[in-house]
DNA sequence: ACGAGCTAGTTATACGTAAAACCGGGATGG
DNA sequence: CCATCCCGGTTTTACGTATAACTAGCTCGT
């Protein structure tokens, strides 16, 4: 065929229109097609794909894809995935969306989807959705890929309607089961969590709690303060103090003295919205001249690398964060193979260390 | 012409060959493509190419032209990337490689990454290259979308070769400048970042130092070392001792503990070559009986934000972790454009907090 | 002996876009 | 008054792959 005359990454020698060669600056070489690769091992295009597609049993003998084989190591075949992807109409790629990675729930969030999606030879690409400044392009833009599906976490609202302009298969996490139109859902289990750490704080003589709580409007926040005070009703302990803080050490502090140093009774146990708050806390405390735990327990959320690297050792509620990624990454994958959508929601567990005590003064 | 007379996302219905719909299960209700604008505006799909890539001016009427954006507006028209991706040969993708994201380093390198990258309109595609187990498949085909580069960090030590395979521009970043076959490297200046560390604790009468290292043979850690033998070269202090450990807390705390309790003069100051290591060093001075600073002053790198979370916040390196991305993102930017390669050199500082002091017993 | 079935391929599209080349017709210039 | 240029489009083609449909040659059962 003349067209298979041609040398690689060459225009054709025939008499009609040439076009520039509009290919990257840095072509990498003008790659070899498959079509190089055939007309190498003497076969034709088509043959090739089969047999780089793994789907050659039965149609090609064994010693002609092997030749084939050899030709693309020879010349470095890679098959171009644009082109794959184009005539597939799938791209085997999901997009996660995210407020930011430098929180670890979110690297590990990450980590966890990445996992299941290589087990299913799935991609993923990521849009941290801007909550600064910075532009903020179009997710799908952003991710310069065609995409299969999407996983949104709640937090990252601001991308949330573009998102689901985009008519692309949606799987929410930490959002309100109720009122979405996800395919699939995949939460924790916050109330309960909350409820095991208001659980332990009462076991522990605890009457007066303050709350230190995600200045975050946020479904898992909002549900947090909503199950602590289911937790404490018809208890003698009372939530006496709540104060709000943006998610980091500085915040948590500042928020804690207000709540240690406000008019009213002291609380005797500060449960935190995160890890970095209670860290904050802890701060806060000693800078007040009051001992964790002796005279103050302090309880997070998340278990963050921190909460073990603080002195005390923080108690803390483990989010399974890794599994919160497998799980949505595994709805995803089902939502895509016409399964029926389905409402996870997993477990947490308090971790008791030793930020937490008997009441003080009781 | 009867290919337009089509419905969206139907056949055609001449005579000649069917061929099954081959898009993914879930194909978002078919996606109108640029002929369905086309049609609807009564232009021609050229048309409707020129006016959605901004390059309409003086070959479209804006009358026409809004035609064919209110008509792509109706029909929430969007490109297929795929096929743009095919066709122009680039992808205006970039490839990241760490080690892994739950580093908050790395973490913040791809956060400074994505922005530089937003600013150029480019995307990036993350391959957190896996050090444990787990499926390790072809970097590129992780990335399931064709690249116009890669940024590699030379941690993800494993994914390299396969990466260089791959015939990409490559920027390394924290990678010997000396013998790399990148066409750009982007490094912190970790020998001057150990000098301050040196100059830190020398100022403060420390003579005995032990120093933690990272049990990782990466160059960024090879520099550190000779780095401190460099400082403390010709003065009254040395290295009495060296501890490797894995880069977390517990490790941290188990390799102090051995330099702190080894036979021979107990150092008065723990180099730690990172924050998690730091704050291990912390607990097995506490652990030890040890108060720090005034027994033991510690320092670490990084400045997570772990490092003003304990208490005493750490005195450590500040990384600019997010600088390096952008460097890099901006640096593989150059390359593509045809520019000359270039290593650059960031500049790191020394934050001077509340872990270090006047050497004890002096 | 001969058609059916299998083997090992080939041929022919189509995916959706970008853009070079082409083209009708009105304005313009010499 | 005719050649030229510009305007506002249209036609055509190629990007590289996957796969349905076709086919030549061979085997085999009856």
């Amino acid at each position: 065929m003349a067209a298979d005359e041609r040398e690689v990454g060459q225009g054709d020698d025939k008499g009609g229109p040439r076009w520039p060669t509009v290919r990257g600056r840095h072509a990498a070489a003008a790659r070899a097609t498959s079509r190089d690769v055939a007309r190498a091992a003497g076969v034709s295009q088509a043959t090739v794909s089969l047999v780089m597609g793994e789907k050659w049993r039965g149609r090609v003998s064994e010693p002609t894809a092997e030749a084939v084989r050899g030709a693309a190591r020879e010349l470095g075949y890679r098959p171009n995935l644009a082109a794959r992807n184009l005539r597939l109409g799938r791209t085997r790629t999901a997009l996660l969306v995210v407020p930011a990675l430098t929180n670890d729930f979110f690297a590990r969030l990450y980590t966890g989807a990445a996992r299941a999606a290589a087990e299913h030879g799935v991609g993923v690409v990521l849009y941290p959705s801007p909550g600064g400044t910075g532009p903020a392009p179009d997710p799908f833009a952003s991710a310069r890929a065609t995409l299969d599906g999407v996983i949104a976490s709640s937090m990252a609202a601001d991308a949330l309607t573009d998102i689901r302009e985009g008519g692309l298969p949606l799987v929410m996490l930490d959002s309100d089961p109720e009122r979405t139109d996800a395919a699939a859902t995949v939460n924790l289990d916050i109330a309960d969590g909350m409820h095991q750490v208001a659980r332990h704080l009462l076991g522990l003589g605890h009457r007066r709690i303050g709350h230190i709580a995600a200045g975050i409007d946020s479904w898992t926040f909002r549900v947090r303060a909503r199950a602590l005070a289911d937790a404490l009703q018809g208890t003698a302990a009372a939530v006496v103090r709540t104060e709000h803080a943006a998610l980091d050490v500085h915040a948590g502090r500042r928020a804690a003295e207000r709540a240690l140093t406000g008019p009213g009774p002291r609380p005797t146990a500060l449960i935190c919205d995160g890890d970095m708050l209670a860290a904050g806390a802890c701060k806060a405390a000693r800078r007040l001249g009051l001992r964790v735990p002796d005279d103050l327990s302090v309880t997070g959320f998340d278990d963050l690398p921190l909460a073990t690297a603080l002195e005390p050792e923080l108690t803390t509620v483990r989010l399974p964060a890794e599994a919160v990624g497998e799980a949505g990454m595994r709805a995803l994958m089902a939502v895509l193979d016409g399964k029926p959508a389905e409402a996870t929601a997993l477990p947490v567990g308090l971790v008791a260390r030793r930020s937490t005590g008997p009441a003080a003064g009781k």
